[in-house]
DNA sequence: CCAAAGACTCCAGCCGACAGCAATGTCGTA
DNA sequence: TACGACATTGCTGTCGGCTGGAGTCTTTGG
C-alpha cells in the first residue's frame, strides 16, 4: 500500500483534493471520520488531514455501497471487519441478505401503496366535482 | 353534521377517547393538531380537547391516506382544501399525480438498488474467503 | 376526601446524512 | 507582505413523524 516516503508525500492530497476527486465534500469526509466510517488520517505539521490514494478508493467504495442502499453504519461494519483482517465474509454475506430482504419488503409496500394511490387517482378523474361536499371524507381517497 | 345540542354533548370524546378508538397516542392527535392536520377542537370549561364522532372520520382518513404513501402535509393540503369548501378537486389529483410519479421513481431506484445488491449477494456465496485481502475494496461490493 | 388517572402546555430528543456558520489558523501566489 | 483560498474545531439546523418528560390542573373512583 505504501509506494515510499518520496511517492507517499508526493500523492498524499489534503481533505479539499480529496473531496473533489471523490466527489464529495470536506464536510462529509469529516463527517465520515466522526461517525468512523473513514479512519482518522494522517495529520501535517500544521494539523491538515493528509491522505493517500487508499482513501479515494475507500471512498468509492462508501459510494458503491450507499448506491446499493446500505446505510452508513451497515458500511462502517463491513469496513471495521475488513480493517480488522476478518478472514470471513459471513458478516458481510448476512448483512446483504438482511438487507435484500428488506428492500424486497419495503418494494412490495410501495407497489401496494401504488396500486392503492392508482385507485384514487383513476377515482379522481371519474369524479364529478359537485359530489366533493363531506367536509371530512375525501371521495377522492376514500372509497364509498 | 350536529345532532343536537344533547346528543353533541353525549357523543362528545375527550382526547383520550378518541386516541383509542381512532388507534393512535393523544401526542399524535395534538402533534396533527399542531400542523394543522386537525383542526383546533371544541374545549370544555376546564380546557380539555372535545371532539365529536367527526374526529374519528377525519383521523381514519388520515391514516388511510398515509398508508398509501401521503405525507401529513400532503394530506393537510388536500383538507384545507376540503375545509375552504374547494368545488375542485383538481389539487387533490394533481397532487396524486405527483406523488403517483414519485412513488413510481422511487420503486425503480429501489429496484435497482436491488439488482445491485443481489448481484453482490451472488458474488459473495463465489467467493473465496483468502481472497478476501484487500483493506478498503470488498470484493463482495466492488466487482473486480 | 384523597389518590390515581388523565388532561394541559411547553421543551427536548430521536433517526440519517449531512449543510451552514463562526472564529481562527495556514498556505500559495503576486 | 498582503490577500484569498483553504484548513481547523465545534455548534446548530434541516426534514418527517412523532415520542418522552416536567410540572401543573381536573376529573374520577373507592
Amino acid at each position: 500500500m505504501s509506494y515510499g516516503p518520496v511517492l507517499d508525500t508526493l500523492m498524499s492530497m489534503k481533505i479539499g483534493e480529496l473531496a473533489n476527486t471523490a466527489g464529495v465534500t470536506t464536510k462529509t469526509i469529516r463527517y465520515y471520520e466522526s461517525i468512523g466510517v473513514l479512519d482518522e488520517p494522517a495529520r501535517s505539521e500544521s494539523g491538515y488531514r493528509s491522505y493517500g490514494p487508499a482513501a479515494i478508493e475507500r471512498l468509492d467504495f462508501v459510494k458503491q455501497a450507499q448506491s446499493s442502499g446500505l446505510a452508513l453504519a451497515e458500511i462502517r461494519s463491513i469496513l471495521e471487519i475488513k480493517d480488522q483482517g476478518g478472514q470471513t465474509c459471513e458478516h458481510t454475506t448476512s448483512l446483504l441478505r438482511w438487507h435484500l430482504d428488506e428492500l424486497d419488503a419495503k418494494i412490495v409496500e410501495l407497489q401496494t401503496a401504488r396500486v392503492e394511490l392508482q385507485a384514487m387517482y383513476k377515482r379522481a378523474g371519474a369524479l364529478d366535482p359537485a359530489e366533493c361536499t363531506d367536509a371530512n371524507r375525501c371521495q377522492i381517497i376514500t372509497a364509498e
